[in-house]
RNA sequence: GCCGGCGUAGCUCAAUCGGCAGAGCAACGGAAUCGUAAUCCGUAGGUUGUCUGUUCAACUCAGAUCGCCGGCUCCA
């Protein structure tokens, strides 16, 4: 028999014999790699593990562990979901059934929505399935056979789908006696699920177009292993736990309400949050250069139409009258600072120019996207425009990436970048765009930042940087963009004399770092479960006398943290100690401070840190000597 | 905006087939003055989101409407 080399994902290559399938390799190079065997890659193409290698390869064995092992390990349960649809609902279409980031979903056309006993019942279906182990069959037919197998279907999804398929062969999957248009790979077979978790349904646009039919579509999960499931519906239970719009309420620190839908009202505790938020910023972009300006929110019609806001922006913004004029409401804030910028005539010699406001903008978005502070009908940005010569756009980018770097850090967010297009509905030529989007380039690759690229998500005006940040769990949260733009100068005309004292178009860029206020709130809400890191959390230290007779002591002591800017309650209900703690504790206030006999006589306070407990005593002055330092350093922790 | 689910006291949740709307926590009053996550007793709290209808009778059934939740689309 003849032999073929492959070459292993390590680069060791070894010899075995032609026209083994991948699945018997696998078991050739170790065999526990064999049994987490998914599927696997040769030449990197995946294939199926029953893919019979002939010839000289570089092969990879995929398992769980691995991004692509996973999503196909989603897809195949995706597609036992659609046959256990199929068993229960005979009526139904298919549309399409992809692996997503987490898990995987199928869209179905139904008559009736799909109920939470449905799913049950599905779940069961899917589970018969499992336990049967059908193994995944792959097909390869013309692609006018399959034409003709779906048409007799009548599955029109799939019709359409195979129309935009330009290959000679097509391939389908067989399990049981569900047959999907496919590309695969797939598991070998169904037995290899051995967790798996329907999630929800939902109402879901054909080809995620309004104009389209709205189908059912059924999100669900699945693992190789019973305890990642049970870990993974946790994770699930603990964002839940750490649902902003409930600790927000429950910590006095904002409230919505049906009087002002998408309108959040911000609570005593949260202004003091969104006060050292809006401090801290000042001082950074003082540190970096920045001035502050403020720009009013309602600003005349003409203004919206020379910034091309009323051709591209409209669905979005509000609008109001004032003596028979039409007035809106801001959406952005760089017209007012255009307006502010062209006050004075400047000289090349203050550029780059760096104009930043904490504006209160107004957007009309669509009611069902609302959600708590992550999607709101009026935010404020921490916005900054800055006005600069085209040579300097590169230093500038990078010193935003740089601001934006340390603000981030400053809280323990790491994060990642995306680089958006232009858009379909651009202002501007194809060559400024390309200048612009090449700028941004530019300055990621020489910051070493590595990011994907969004074709044609820009905003009108320019292509775009994205800061994505990640929580504690994982999650991702837009936050920062940079935009660069080359049109707003050019619509206000605006200029700044250069060096042989001629005229010159300034170039500007648009950009957040928190995002929204707003936004960053609901975000460290979530991120810390309610639990600030001392520096920003609206209450510092409790007071909690023993008995009665010790509040005239906790009122002399509170005096002294506060002559020292630190912020102090005092606990004056009429309980028991382990009641006050709770109480304080349930407040995720980051320290207590304890009294009773023996702490007046010796002018000593018992500290106790929130979810460490009792630390001991010590004297005032050295309480507030150790905070006032921890306060300073802004640690997380 | 679209699809589905849900709206009962400040919060969390009960109320059988359509038959007088109830509990815990919180609030308020009182007793106890207590040493590191809930002391005990009492009081008050409601046009069951809103409107319309069906019915002898509606928290319960139907329709409309507002809001919330999960998605789709969109996005800071």
């Amino acid at each position: 028999m003849s032999k073929i080399r492959i070459t292993l994902i390590d680069g060791s290559e070894r010899e075995v014999e032609k026209g083994l399938s991948l699945g018997e390799i696998a078991k050739k190079i170790n065999i526990s790699l064999a049994k987490e065997a998914i599927a696997g890659k040769v030449n990197e193409i995946k294939k199926d593990l029953n893919f019979k290698v002939n010839e000289n390869s570089k092969i990879e064995i995929l398992t769980f562990s691995s991004e692509e092992g996973k999503e196909i390990f989603h897809h195949s349960t995706s597609h036992v979901m659609a046959f256990a649809v199929k068993e229960l609902f005979p009526g139904v279409k298919f549309a399409i059934g992809p692996a997503i980031k987490d898990g995987f979903y199928y869209d179905f056309d139904v008559e009736k929505p799909f109920t939470p006993e449905d799913l049950k019942l599905i779940e069961q279906k899917m589970k018969e399935i499992i336990k049967k182990d059908f193994p995944f069959k792959r097909i390869e037919i013309s692609k006018e056979e399959a034409l003709n197998f779906f048409q007799e279907r009548k599955e029109i999804y799939k019709i359409e789908l195979l129309k935009e398929i330009t290959d000679q062969y097509i391939t389908l999957y067989q399990v049981g006696n569900f047959i999907d248009l496919c590309r695969g790979p797939h598991l070998p077979s169904t037995g290899k699920i051995k967790a798996f978790k329907l999630l929800s349904v939902a109402g879901a646009y054909w080809r995620g177009s309004e104009k389209n039919k709205m189908l059912q579509r059924i999100y669900g999960i699945s693992f190789d292993q019973t305890s990642k499931l049970e870990d993974y519906l946790r994770l699930i239970e603990e964002a839940k736990r750490r649902d902003h719009r409930k600790l927000g309420l429950d910590l006095g620190i904002f409230s919505m309400h049906d009087e002002g839908v998408g309108f959040p009202f911000f609570h005593p505790k949260g202004m003091v949050l969104r006060n050292i938020l809006e401090d801290y910023w000042r001082k950074e972009h003082q540190k970096s250069g920045y001035w502050e300006v403020k720009t009013p929110i309602i600003l005349s019609k003409s203004l919206w139409i020379q910034s091309g806001h009323w051709d591209h922006y409209k669905e979005n913004m509000y609008f109001t009258k004032i003596d028979e004029e039409d007035y809106a409401i801001k959406p952005m804030n760089c017209p007012g600072g255009i307006l502010v910028y062209k006050c004075n005539l400047h000289s090349y010699r203050e550029l780059p120019l760096r104009m930043a406001e904490l504006g209160l903008v107004h957007r009309h978005e669509l009611s069902g996207v609302l959600h708590g502070l992550f999607r709101v009908r009026c935010f404020t940005q921490d916005d900054a425009h800055i006005f600069m010569t085209p040579e300097q756009i590169k230093e500038e980018i990078k010193g935003v990436i740089n601001l934006t770097d340390r603000i981030y850090r400053t809280f323990g967010f790491s994060y990642r970048v995306e680089l958006s297009t232009k858009p379909e509905n651009a202002m501007g030529s194809e060559e400024i765009w390309e200048k612009a989007t090449k700028s941004l380039e530019e300055a990621l690759k020489e910051k070493e930042i590595s990011y994907k690229v969004n074709q044609g998500e820009g905003a009108f005006y320019g292509p775009k940087i994205d800061f994505h940040l990640n929580d504690c769990l994982g999650r991702s949260w837009q936050c920062g963009t940079i935009q660069l733009d080359f049109i707003m100068p050019e619509k206000f005309d605006l200029f700044y004399i250069s060096k042989i004292g001629e005229k010159e178009r300034p170039v500007m860029i648009h950009r957040t770092i928190l995002g929204s206020l707003e936004r960053f709130i609901g975000i460290l809400i979530e991120n810390y479960a309610g639990a600030f890191p001392l520096w920003i959390s609206p209450v510092q230290v409790k007071l909690l006398p023993i008995a009665d007779r010790h509040l005239e002591y906790g009122k002399k002591i509170g005096k002294k943290l506060e002559e020292n800017n630190i912020r102090v309650e005092i606990e004056e209900i009429n309980e028991k100690i382990g009641a006050k703690i709770r109480k304080a504790e349930l407040e995720k206030i980051p320290y207590m401070l304890i009294f009773g006999d023996k702490e007046v006589a010796e002018g000593l306070v018992s500290i106790r840190k929130r979810g460490k407990g009792d630390l001991g005593s010590t004297r005032l002055e050295q309480f507030i000597e150790d905070i006032k330092g921890e306060i300073e350093k802004q640690s997380i922790f």
